[in-house]
DNA sequence: AGGGAGATTCACAAATTTGTGAATCAGGCG
DNA sequence: CGCCTGATTCACAAATTTGTGAATCTCCCT
């Protein structure tokens, strides 16, 4: 079965619409995806342009964007003067771990609140404090998660794929 | 001890930043940060109109999108006629297993990719495979961790906050 | 019923975000 | 050594999002 640019296009921008939905800013996810399903040797910023229909300058910075939260990386250029672009392969591991690092400073940013309160007994105190244990649990299993994701990663190796 | 409107209010505004730079809208995190703290019997529109400085039409706004998500209700009027908000206390267990469906429907979308893609054996095929593989995984433990966060809470019952 | 307090909605204004074109910079190749 | 392809940056334009004021609606209370 032959790649069906078509479909594979409007599957990039559906997914990258619910990345978008979910708060990732839009020409980022675009290229994200646009990364995700290149073949090997990623792809140039002009490839990237016109695979998306938009200009250099826009690709440039989703591109920054994207290398700053660490989930893609200029591929050792082959000898051409072409930058290729490259997503990591464990981008999405990567991602996950650092939005629970968000979780936790948004648990402690919210801990402060409930010595603002005083009254421990208030309603608003422990509502508060349920939600900081709350948030310090999902943080405190994540690492457990991913470790078990990482076994199970290793153990299907060279299975196939889907 | 008693509230300290001033740091209370800093507090608030702090966690509403860190929602905000994670993807919530602006106003809707507000709301809820405040309704959080709130003492029992949560607040009228007026009240959290003050206490952030905005319009009454804001709070308007954000309340129904905090109630389009679920997270908040407006109380049994006492009697009154003012509408009182409140947020339910399992909010945050109810927006993170919302967040996790995101995750599976992202899934499901990418996994169209790599049909389109056709080849199995291709970079693009195999990575978006791994993601897709990924983000199932996490989906499907999800539940998991909310009936252990449940177990946990029911344990500390009537323990002390914090 | 009528008055009035409060919530909600609407059209518009402000502000932030997003994308473009032109200019600039970088470095491989003739 | 200088041209030429391609990446990057900048100032600005477009567009989307966000918040406001005024008008409208709701419904309690007399």
């Amino acid at each position: 079965m032959a790649r069906d640019e078509q479909a594979l296009s409007t599957a990039v921008e559906q997914s990258a619409a619910v990345l978008t939905a979910a708060g990732f800013p839009k020409m980022p996810a675009r290229v994200l995806m646009a990364l995700l399903v290149a073949d090997e040797g990623g792809l140039t910023a002009a490839e990237l342009g016109e695979s998306l229909g938009v200009s250099a300058a826009a690709i440039s910075g989703a591109v920054r964007y994207l290398r700053s939260l660490g989930i893609i990386h200029r591929m050792p250029h082959p000898g051409s003067r072409r930058e290729r672009w490259e997503i990591f392969d464990d981008a999405w591991y990567t991602a996950l771990a650092g939005k629970n690092s968000v979780y936790g400073t948004f648990a402690e940013t919210a801990a402060q609140a409930i010595d603002a309160i005083g009254d421990p007994e208030s309603a608003g105190a422990r509502r508060t404090g349920e939600m900081v244990a709350f948030f310090r649990f999902i943080e405190g299993k994540m690492p457990e998660l991913l470790t078990e994701w990482e076994a199970l990663r290793a153990a299907s190796a060279s299975a196939p794929v889907e």
